[in-house]
DNA sequence: GGCACATTTTGACATATATCAAGACGTAAA
DNA sequence: TTTACGTCTTGATATATGTCAAAATGTGCC
């Protein structure tokens, strides 16, 4: 497990084009977006393996990931784990942590990092001045409740290889989002946290994969996934309801 | 199925100490309370099966439940349904739709029920004006979020008795914050609702009901539900983590 | 009060996924 | 390069839950 390094190294600041084009893309004149810019105060690089906040935490401030990748986890009483969400860059991660103003899942880079802090009672008191920004900020959450109902669906209602499709396609989607190719990209995660998100076993999501494969609608070698046939696998989904 | 019945026959409107104690338990003067008050200007019945929102439908407000049952519902493309929440008197219902502008589920009344309706831009509005009141919707958007990430720690991980005996802890909890017996209730919702809630066919609920009255943990008579030994439904939870 | 329909229970059987196990593969350190 | 360790794949088998069916029970309407 490595340590988080404190990211003054890096340059690149969370400034306004980032903010715009990541994080926060809301209808805000300059001197605005100035003033949200200075909010964000904290910046931090973090490492492969390394916990952006763990469950219980303190909560005081939402975090944009600028670069890199992380997994959300809640952890039962009995050990039992879930993953609750991937997140790649440009998307906000902390939410659950309002409600009680402490956290409840720990966050953990897949890979090396750069986040932005956005301390929270500050946000909150910019977005009474601005409503524009108050009005994303409710998008913001509400956008996680939506997407939570919809794995709330997957897990209720679809066998292994749909949840798996589903899975392949929201990443494809936010890869493309993102700017990158929604064909071709690398899998951040394990068969194991892939697993744990879609409430399979390892060796189910492993067969899942193998059987997408034959069917010729994904290449995998190791983590780098080609999607070969997009309308195929969204064809998948859905084959057989129950 | 029922059309809602316009409430203006009943006349406990959603006043002061009804807001306080059931739907937004916020620190508030008593001028501020008005103001709240004030924002809360139509209030509806409506009838068992009767829609309150459907997916799709613009939003516009949000509901507070002050009487009655309801239950939200997501419906995929291939006619998958999933149970998406139950909600109770004192709950706030509709906050799927502020991401899109749109309600992305369906709202039905379990029973006869009354709502009062919060237009949800208003609720914007003096919320950039009372802080107290900012920092309350931002709670009850993130409690939402932390609830159906357990949900999906549920779904993702336990066996059916055990989803089973969490949710009757739930309804349980619930039922004891709003005044009412904790051992003792009605359940509102058929065993195949119930089922869509917790991924379970309905045939599964009926059986994993029927173990637990066996083992002595619960009494059911047709939806009367009574619980006969809380820590030995506790205990059912996390028996066997897989 | 009786009839029609929806809901619930229970049984027998089917099946998707979990479990256990072994070997292949990939990556990092020595 | 070799070694060690974590990850992944694949097979054989077990098991929890789904599916189908029938009967019992409850509920609302005429």
């Amino acid at each position: 497990m490595h340590k988080p390094v404190p990211g003054n190294s890096l340059k690149p600041a969370c400034s306004t084009c980032n903010l715009r084009k990541l994080c926060l893309p809301v209808n805000l004149n300059s001197v605005e977006i100035t003033r949200l810019d200075n909010l964000i105060s904290r910046k931090g690089v973090y490492r492969q393996g390394s916990i952006l906040y763990r469950s219980g935490d303190k909560f005081q401030a939402l975090y944009a990931i600028r670069t890199g990748f992380f997994k959300t986890q809640i952890l039962n009483e009995d050990g039992r784990e879930q993953a609750t969400g991937f997140q790649m860059a440009g998307e906000i991660i902390g939410l659950d942590g309002i409600n009680s103003d402490a956290h409840t899942c720990d966050a953990v880079a897949l890979e090396d990092s750069e986040v932005c802090e956005i301390p929270f009672s500050k946000l909150e008191d910019l977005s009474r001045e601005l409503p524009s920004l108050q009005r994303h900020l409710h998008r913001i959450l509400s956008r996680e409740i939506v997407r939570d109902q919809n794995i709330m669906l997957l897990l209720g209602s679809m066998r292994a290889e749909e949840r798996l499709a589903t899975f392949l396609l929201n990443l494809s989607q936010r890869f493309a989002e993102g700017g990158y190719s929604p064909t071709s990209f690398q899998l951040r995660m394990t068969r194991q946290e892939i697993g744990s998100y879609l409430g399979l076993r390892l060796e189910t999501v492993s067969r899942a994969l193998s059987h997408l494969q034959d069917s010729k609608l994904i290449h995998m070698r190791n983590r780098s996934l080609e999607i070969l046939c997009m309308s195929g696998l969204q064809a998948c989904i859905g084959k057989r309801a129950r």
